[in-house]
DNA sequence: TTCGGCTTGCGCAATTACTGA
DNA sequence: GTCAGTAATTGCGCAAGCCGA
């Protein structure tokens, strides 16, 4: 686990920023703020139409990722609340094309653009991946709780008998001193005779 | 812990996307596609200064959750490594206005639009939340390993100990039950007499 | 009821780990 | 052993829902 927030990265982030806030090199950025590249991009385009036979593709992926996903968690039967908080989940931007004004010029050298359909079926791949991890790790994650609460009650058990082989010992010591007093007295006794 | 991916829920899904593939309405989808909207709303427009100020307010927040981040994780000094993955994180969308182009005409009722800077401010503070929320959670997951891993080596103490323990008994028993033959034996002898 | 913080599922991108040619 | 391609992991932001004041 790699947390890249530590004090001196983050305070350098802050301070380089000043010089580097105007960058248009950020794939995030460009992902989010697209229209920086409008003077430059935004020239207007034919609108590339898929093929219906791509959607479908992609729907496939889409649905076999989700169904991956949904009998894995079934199978190992997790206590998961099935609560539909996400509700409008929405896939249309797997089976839309991207925005024209995404596009590179054709000089640029980005390897596969945004709109390309090699970029989007690598997309999905890695989305499907993201979400079987995830559901890896959630499982991961409950199994160590588990673990964790059955040691816990593992350990009381345990506590609990040893417990009771103590008293068990005690017992017998005490019971192994009295005799041996007896007896002592005993001998004491018939040696007195 | 809640999940949506249920086999219904995602085959429901799918089976409703052919419907609504092309609803301009989700918010994600214009997040990432933002040009669906130049057609309507892509007008010139004057591009929006954002304030220094503005600007100062913004980077303290994001300076100050990250300080968070970093105090709260090197405060508890967790073994998390600290490599830095993300070597060119950007935070210059935060810190510039958003593209001209996303913004909706004044008619339209949805609430901040997303180059408002009641919006950003939003997001910027959930992002924090959603920073320091992630850092809590891997903090717990740690603990828990942690615990798991503890309790497992306390509970091998303990079967060890149970086993001396039960060899104590054993050899109480045997002892005790070596002296009850011999003290019968020795009446026996007595009473012979 | 409302509002702000907290959680969480998700997609994106960068990086790492694997695997077969 | 090397390299290319793919899967897996991870940090991040967004959005929706949850929850308590």
């Amino acid at each position: 686990m790699s947390i890249s927030d530590s004090p001196a990265s983050s305070i350098c982030m802050f301070a380089l920023h000043h010089q580097s806030s105007l960058n248009p090199d950020s794939s995030s950025m460009s992902a989010q703020m697209p229209q920086m590249d409008t003077g430059l991009y935004g020239q207007p385009m034919a609108f590339p139409k898929t093929p219906d036979v791509v959607c479908m593709v992609l729907q496939c992926i889409t649905f076999l990722g989700n169904l991956y996903v949904s009998l894995s968690l079934n199978l190992f039967s997790f206590p998961f609340s099935v609560t539909p908080r996400i509700s409008g989940k929405d896939f249309s931007q797997f089976l839309l094309p991207p925005p024209a004004s995404t596009l590179r010029p054709m000089g640029q050298k980005r390897g596969p653009s945004k709109d390309s359909m090699e970029y989007r079926l690598r997309r999905e791949r890695n989305n499907i991946a993201v979400r079987k991890s995830r559901d890896k790790a959630r499982r991961r994650i409950q199994l160590t709780q588990q673990r964790a609460l059955q040691l816990q009650d593992e350990n009381h058990s345990l506590q609990l008998h040893i417990q009771h082989l103590s008293h068990e010992v005690d017992a017998l010591r005490h019971y192994l001193s009295q005799r041996h007093l007896q007896e002592n007295l005993s001998e004491l006794f018939i040696s007195q005779f």
